[in-house]
DNA sequence: GTCGACCGAAGTGTATACAATTTTGATTTT
DNA sequence: AAAATCAAAATTGTATACACTTCGGTCGAC
């Protein structure tokens, strides 16, 4: 069963919803996106299918497909998993830390410093979560970081639709204390500075203001 | 866009897997899918697509569909994920615990007992696994109640492939203890028995064993 | 007798056809 | 003028058709 084709729509479409090309609530018509990628419905409706698995896109039935617009509840639950999830990986990863994989994270964050200084919207908000799917790839668990991969796709979305303070600098500077504490081995420091890092990233955003969507019930809601 | 006579197709499979009536390595013919539900195998491939997406069948470009035959690592790697992320849900369920959750767990783990008396092997694997889905359940976080069923569906796959010796009872007992310490608020206590549980578990597999698979039985009937 | 090429059967991959449903917009009704 | 109605258009849901790949076995060469 091949889904390489299958595969790229998947990837195009998800750049597009991450970098906000196509708002949350926007309509994707099968039709239209076969045309585009010049390949059949069929093929359309499994990248669809796939999308919708990973909770980027909402399928209503004998309606079609609409980028996803995750609710304030959603969105604080993702954050919340995360924060069980890292917190044990990062206590983890100090077990068994070499300094290959410390050089490893120090060259991610320098490039993380490169996109905030070019000014890289959306190759940062990418590169600050590409950090921690790079931690689980590390550990080569690659069950965890195919889980985290996902939390942190759909954090992307999250973050894209709530921001409201530019955290990148912020975010970077605790990606630096993080690292520290792993090369220093220290445990407890590193888990700590993990889980406030992401409660921070949580804080960062604003829960209650309008979002811009394409969603008419949303929008009035 | 309707999912539902899908979704019939992948409980039914999903069912057959987990319950080893279709035994890991068994190739999944399309057409004969199609035939036994009644429908074209369009809806049979939508519902093979999801499965691998759950990596309960793994899709082989051109060559079909075969039950998913888990590696020692890959087993080891859920695990690996299932501590971390179930010791910190652990922690936070001390948090916010109420009477009414500790009851509802408590009665799932008198259904247990009732299972392992009755002698029910697909019933107690299901139920076993099923005390830590509740568990996320209860927190009405229901990101991390998905995340954690799809591992634990992918655990009873793995727990029927390399299962040794009968856990059942050990498991459920350990199952008590846990609520104990929640009910007494003792969140070390907790999170430390809940890491030792699942560790039991793993260990009571065996990943030295040479494990049935490629029959080509007609379970579905 | 063994190995390899070839051919037919079976199965998967994609496109298209058709049925069912929703949406749209014009027309009628109140 | 606003609301209800209904038919046409557009869109989704499912089935089927067809091309391409793989699998199995036979035949022939060595």
């Amino acid at each position: 069963m091949d889904i390489s084709t299958t595969h790229h729509i998947v990837e195009s479409l998800t750049r597009a919803i991450v970098e906000h090309r196509l708002l949350p609530g926007s309509k994707l018509a099968e039709q239209k996106l076969a045309d585009h990628f010049g390949v059949s419905r069929t093929l359309v409706r499994q990248a669809l299918f796939q999308l919708s698995q990973n909770k980027l896109i909402k399928l209503e039935p004998a309606r079609g497909a609409f980028v996803a617009a995750p609710s304030v509840q959603e969105a604080q639950q993702v954050f919340a998993v995360r924060r069980m999830l890292e917190a044990e990986m990062t206590r983890a990863f100090v077990q068994q830390v070499t300094p290959a994989q410390i050089t490893s994270l120090k060259e991610h964050i320098a490039q993380e410093r490169a996109a905030v200084t070019q000014g890289d919207v959306t190759g940062r908000t990418e590169l600050l979560g590409d950090f921690h799917v790079r931690m689980a790839e590390l550990m080569h668990n690659d069950v965890l970081a195919q889980v985290l991969g996902e939390l942190i796709s759909r954090c992307a979305l999250i973050t894209l639709m709530y921001q409201s303070r530019n955290e990148a600098e912020h975010s970077t500077d605790e990606h630096v204390g993080i690292v520290a504490a792993l090369e220093a081995k220290d445990a407890e420091q590193a888990v700590r500075l993990m889980h406030e890092h992401l409660l921070h990233v949580e804080q960062s955003l604003t829960f209650d203001r309008q979002v811009p969507t394409h969603d008419i019930s949303l929008a009035l809601a």
